[in-house]
DNA sequence: AACTATTTATAAGA
DNA sequence: TTCTTATAAATAGTT
């Protein structure tokens, strides 16, 4: 979206697509706090990355979810 | 962000609050495809506005998750 | 981590 | 609601 268009597929190389997820994850996060903040809306947001072991969790209008991976 | 930038409080013109939810809502789902594709990742997003009745879910990866509201 | 050239998102307005 | 457009924000590639 900046210097070059990407297409719209997997990021093949480690590095770029670590810090590609590092950019966008913070993102995304800003972005469903604006939404929740402007339109009062409530929001649940989880990012999971295995390679990283990463679980996000984001709940901006304080509502309890309770979240079960059933896979 | 475009024209103006916007305070990060309510939007209290409920047509304005409306036309920006709408908006807003649909980008932060690309948003959350683009993450998942990009960088294989899974994600949950929710978004719920009482005043609409709407509930949106998105799984983009094909995990299989339960959502329990507590509140 | 910062920078920056571009792309994308978007607040207002039509 | 849908389109346009000027401006703000995001971001891919670079340093």
């Amino acid at each position: 979206m900046a210097r070059k268009k990407i297409q719209m597929k997997r990021i093949d190389n480690t590095t770029t697509q670590q810090v590609t997820f590092s950019k966008r994850r913070k993102c995304i996060f800003k972005k469903a706090l604006e939404l929740s903040t402007f339109c009062e809306a409530e929001i649940e947001l989880i990012v999971f990355r295995s390679t990283r072991k990463l679980f996000d969790y984001a709940s901006p209008r304080g509502t309890y979810i309770l979240f079960i991976r059933v896979k």
